[in-house]
DNA sequence: CATGAATGAGAGTTCATTCAT
DNA sequence: GATGAATGAACTCTCATTCAT
């Protein structure tokens, strides 16, 4: 996940990958079938990994709707924070898997995806919601917070919790009145 | 551009890169020292003007900071539209550029990071924007703005006017009232 | 180290090299590390090769210090035609190897001519020397063995042996009377 | 020259050759009709001037055998010394020109050769000299000769002539008693 | 005499992957 | 589960040379 964070996925070798891993090279190959088969079970995780998170924390939340969506992005946001290596390599690697299996992540995306427009469309029915264009705000939203993989640094001032709740709000925001 | 767009950085060979321009492969190197130094090339392009028509746009605005803001925002969002494949390269790519190089295109991008910062400190100081975290807004507001670059379709139903339109009313909306 | 000898260190392509060694290009370099690499091992076993015969020839010969010289002259001249190729890259091509890898050969030269010079001086202080100017006797003295990786071919008509031993003559009469 | 001198014929880039003379590439072409055309008029220039003042220089001498010799023996290694450069090519570069090419530059290193042998002959015959194999011993000295221009440096404590003069002398000794 | 643009071949090196053991 | 040897394709870049102007 290093290597492909801080390299990418082409600039990374599976020699250098095998020799931080402490393998040898073609030991690795007992463990994965190729490079790209590296690259998807990173990723598959890290999707599924966020989604159940996500969906939890919005189950976990009380009834009102709008405390429900906040509980979702902040999760959300938590997630990508604390998992910043392999979120930022789900975001700019998913690109370089073939297509096929560039599907199989992208299913899982838009089901999270899905996940927080149906809240915002039941918001936006409600009258919690004033956004005049849902889904360019859900599209909108959702980029911003996956830049957060972009610039946070873990030795900087804010934490995950804080950056959540500063970034749950952002989003709530727009939603309410943009 | 396209090529580095699509097949990222180390996923275009200097080959092909040539072959989709016309030119045979040793001929490229009498206009580039390097592929490094293609990517420069693009990126230091594509950096300083999305800078100048930001400012112009800023300078052609009303005295009014709100509309001052407003139109850099929109500028700068019309620009990483209309331009969304080298946009998106310079978003995607810059950490290849060896640091040296790197740090050329980083300070340009300070530079407009700072147009910004500016605005919105001078917002903040009048109360015309009720910001709790104006960092942390401003980089939220950027990232999102940047994110633009990965969802918007040229052949979507949305224009670069009307994406820059409601992506500048989610960015006021935040200093607003968040 | 026929393709250096014969067609020079920049001369010679990894391809044919790789190929006159009946072995694939890459796994050449599963061997060595680079070409600069081959260069490097081939020049550093000639070289501690020659130093340990040649020591062991003064060490062998009898205590008169014209005896333990002249055997390490003919050992040395003979080292330098038994292994003409690998001697004549040793001289010509030295010079490419990077500063780093070029002086830790230099290092075992050194040594190898500081074994003559503290011979030579010994003889020069004891009177059975009377040159004028050691320092340049010696060095004429080594490059004019080193010249016969030059001249010597292996069908001629001399021996190593018979060479050697004209040639330690050579180098003796310059010590005692020139 | 340099270039060759430094980088060997096969590391000097006509580029750079170009580059240091203060010409275009493409004008080299004007004034040689090809790389090793350079070599070439290199080595022609250097052998030439060479057999030209070291025949100047015996037919300059007295009457004597060995006065004759030693003029040209120092004549030889004087020129080596202060055309260092050109003559060190002369000795390492040679072999990469063409078959046809080389021929040309070896016949008159043979005609040079010859007119030592010729005097060395004389002297045997005469009992001047008392050398066992002439022949050797000619090729000893004319190795040992061309090896000044390994280990000489203009910034040394001695100067041409005086390394001509010990050079000269060794060379006679050789012949006279060995 | 001088130039810049162009080219095909080839340079050294690294790649992901395979395979027998 | 682990290894070292091996491979063919591909990589970026440089080469000497040509050519029209």
């Amino acid at each position: 996940v290093r290597n492909f964070s801080e390299l990418g996925f082409h600039g990374t070798s599976m020699r250098k990958l095998a020799g931080d891993a402490g393998l040898t090279l073609s030991n690795v190959y007992n463990y994965f079938p190729s490079k790209t088969g590296i690259l998807l079970e990173v990723l598959r995780r890290s999707v599924t990994d966020q989604i159940a998170i996500t969906t939890a924390a919005v189950e976990r939340a009380g009834d009102s709707l709008t405390d429900r969506l906040l509980a979702g992005f902040e999760a959300f946001v938590k997630y990508d924070i604390e998992n910043i290596e392999v979120c930022f390599v789900a975001n700019s690697e998913l690109r370089y898997l073939d297509e096929q299996r560039r599907e199989q992540i992208v299913a899982v995306r838009d089901e999270q995806q899905k996940l927080f427009e149906n809240l915002i469309a039941e918001g936006v029915e409600s009258g919690d919601f004033r956004t005049a264009y849902p889904d360019t705000a859900t599209i909108a939203i959702l980029t911003m917070f996956a830049g957060v993989t972009v610039w946070y640094r873990p030795d900087g001032p804010l934490g995950p919790d804080a950056v959540a709740k500063r970034y749950g709000r952002y989003a709530m925001t727009i939603l309410v009145s943009a």
